[in-house]
DNA sequence: CATGAATGAGGTTTCATTCAT
DNA sequence: AATGAATGAAACCTCATTCAT
């Protein structure tokens, strides 16, 4: 079997979580029917079964996937916060605006929806993002705060609870102004929520002189 | 025609709108049975849809109603910010305990699920609890705090913004912590992760002497 | 109890007995729903049961008030017939006319159609309308050509094939014209499908001279 | 793809529209029941969906291949008249015979009795049988008859009028003494009937010498 | 491996009918 | 006698899944 072939059934399997995704994530799990995703793939009912064996296993694969995604970009978002110059409040913003987008993307989205929607239907995809995802996201921020800390550039004593507020002021509103996602923040907004939650941050946490 | 009569409808439609939230709760919309609603309130299928027409209206109504419950609750829990005493940090946390209890009842959890779960099928629920639950609590819970800055005892200059990051603060955290209302936090660890949040909060917003 | 009591149940069997027929002519017997009827009467559903019994008897209590409304309409159309003046081709599509009448009227296209619909069901029915209404009407109508015949102005030996082949001769092109009662044959068309069978029945039984 | 294979599919369609026919023909549109069809043709309630969407379709591709029958065996009636000898008389009543056994075809009558219920729901059908079944037939015999009477064989003015009077003559009875396609006419009968009416024909067309 | 056809299980909804008042 | 509520039976249709090719 050449190379090719083995790309063309790799993509076919791609192509199969792609329609996956979208299917679950208009629809939802149970909604979703398995033929339209067939279809939407381009390939045969049966050929959805053959290369993920039921309906419950693509939908697990499919979150898996979007997981993986969502980790990356997250700890992507995190990182920029190593880079940060002198001024404090600018990167503190930098990467609140990274994590307000990441937590905005309409993967993102679909993903916590799906979560939300299944969880007592599948409670080890929730273990799942909470270990894979949630978890490794908050504690490379309370890496960075907990550095800054050191520095003496914010005086905090629990980075964890620190990253856990920082957290909540970014992305509290975004449910509600979102609509769970439904409607899309302008960027102006995102930057206004990003700034003031940053503002309180600072507010909170600035280093007594 | 008789009280005892009458009664009985308003009994039995009552009976069939818990059945019907214990059935959406448990399962979801799409995968939550008539037949099964219909049996745990001890009706005929057919009664079910002599009140509710149909399962779409009938999960309307329950949504309905579990939003009233919800706005009740939220409305007392503010409440008992205006009791106010002296001790400004006490009387936070108290407010704060009520509000991150109603947050982690498990009716509010059902409905937040359910609303997260059908978004794109009922686009109006959410317009629903948006607008007759989140923004009512969220006005009340300024004006709570307005008061308190006109009083001089936080120093805000926008009372909207201070009540989303005080929610914020509040709630942030719940989500991960009960995995998605799946597992009970214990009154120990509400209460600590309240003062946490109060104590941010107020260290943010506390006027400067 | 007064003769305005009886009236009244006497009206409003007469009031479930019209909404029957509007409904089984519009939607058929297996399709007219007991529930419209009783609303489009203005009484409960039960009221149609203690009248009724039940849905079959209903439905055939309806044809047997079609079945007697028919037979008089007919019955008179024929008697025309015993006016015949000089002008015998006048007199024979006067009533003609009147027979062809009574075959497009909205209520006898109805009784047909449900007779064509349930024969299966309910052939007592079909049994009912063929020995009280077509077969007295076709002997009526026998019995004027016979009368004709023995005056010397038609020239026929079996009275009934007669009868039989002018209502042909009159009624057989009607159904698709009127594309099964459904749609109304202008009075000009009617008058000239009754001259132009009246023609051809005098053309085959006028008298040798 | 092996001759086996279309073969199957082919038969299994065909199954399926003979049971759907037989059961329509039976119970009627509305309570014909799918299961029943499905159980009739020996395969799965879900197969006859898949093979023709749903009931109505199904029904409408019943109607279809009863008028697509129908049509031919009328027109092969129609036909014999093309082999009309020198007698006249004979060669008309052996058509006659023709057009009435096509009338009297359990096939006819169930797709009559078909029509006739379902005139309000499917008034396309009608259109269809019209169209494509009535009209042609007609036309076919006016042409027959046009040619005959340019021979000189009848007198003629209208082939089209005569050629509906031919037919009402012939079938007019046929629905009465069927009893609605109920019961079956005996072939004596038959020929009587048929006899009758061409000589009623001749006797109205014959060429006057 | 990919596919088209087939299927069994089950879900929502309807409707004729009855019962208590 | 009249009614509103309740019900059981059943119908249409869907869908995840398998089988033969």
């Amino acid at each position: 079997m050449s190379q090719q072939l083995n790309r063309g059934r790799i993509d076919k399997r791609k192509d199969i979580l792609d329609a996956a995704f979208s299917a679950f994530a208009r629809e939802g799990y149970p909604q979703a029917r398995v033929d339209q995703i067939a279809a939407e793939a381009g390939v045969a009912k049966a050929t959805v079964y053959n290369h993920f064996g039921d309906k419950e296993n693509l939908f697990r694969e499919t979150i898996a996937a979007l997981s993986e995604r969502a980790l990356a970009r997250n700890l992507a978002a995190v990182g920029v916060l190593a880079e940060a110059g002198d001024d404090l409040p600018a990167a503190l913003t930098n990467v609140g605006i990274h994590l307000v987008d990441c937590y905005c993307d309409p993967q993102s989205w679909a993903l916590r929806r799906l979560l939300y929607a299944e969880t007592s239907q599948f409670p080890d995809l929730l273990e799942l993002t909470q270990v894979g995802v949630a978890e490794p996201v908050a504690q490379a921020l309370a890496d960075r705060l907990a550095r800054l800390a050191l520095e003496g550039r914010i005086d905090i004593s629990d980075p964890a609870l620190a990253a856990e507020h920082l957290t909540a002021l970014l992305t509290g509103s975004l449910e509600a102004r979102s609509r769970f996602g439904t409607r899309r923040i302008p960027r102006l907004e995102r930057k206004a929520i990003t700034e003031s939650a940053v503002a309180t941050f600072l507010s909170a946490f600035a280093p007594r002189s």
